[in-house]
DNA sequence: ACATGGATCGCCT
DNA sequence: GGCGATCCATGTA
């Protein structure tokens, strides 16, 4: 999956996602219920849902499921594609390796929470890109709740992965 | 009102 | 691998 940012200025290949939400997830924000914080995630599919981590860094998520079963994928890494506007390449290769630098590079803020991914103009969209080789399936990281749950996929080795978390753990699926 | 604890990262040793 | 930066939603009173 690619996420293609204000339309061909910054192109990116999502090498790391995790799901969070649907029915009794109590590490889901939504867990909650509705509040100002979570209520992209009550909205339509395809939204995305940015919320503000340790008080300094962004997160985005696209809202994956409607309503009661508020549900949404975090995007934790991705690897910098060459954008029409970058022609020199000069992204290094681990500079969108975790949520808070994913959304850092794209520019990304809550200024963009509950903004449609799926209308023309959107200012961050998304396209689909034939299947991965080496897609690995793990455990979420970074919570305490339900961390054992194998919602988190990422690409085994890329440098778009936390350094840490890129080499395939012995438990993690194929 | 006030306390608490994160879906993190960069820099330090 | 440890720590500090720095915010705010939420829980408790």
């Amino acid at each position: 999956m690619i996420v293609r940012h204000d339309e061909g200025s910054t192109r990116v290949r999502l090498v790391e996602t995790e799901a969070y939400g649907g029915e009794d997830d109590p590490a889901s924000h939504a867990f909650r219920g509705r509040t100002a914080r979570n209520d992209a995630m009550f909205g339509p599919a395809g939204h995305l849902y940015v919320y503000r981590i340790y008080g300094l860094h962004w997160c985005m998520n696209v809202v994956t499921q409607r309503s009661d079963l508020a549900s949404a994928v975090l995007l934790r890494g991705a690897e910098p594609l060459v954008g029409s506007d970058d022609p020199r390449g000069v992204v290094p290769a681990g500079a969108l390796a975790g949520p808070g630098r994913l959304t850092r590079h794209l520019g990304v803020t809550g200024d963009d929470d509950g903004r449609d991914c799926c209308v023309p103009g959107a200012r961050v969209t998304f396209e689909m890109s034939s299947r991965e080789a080496d897609v690995r399936r793990s455990g979420r990281v970074g919570i305490s709740r339900a961390r054992e749950r194998l919602s988190r996929y990422y690409l085994a080795g890329s440098p778009g992965v936390s350094t840490t978390l890129r080499s395939p753990h012995p438990e993690d699926l194929a």
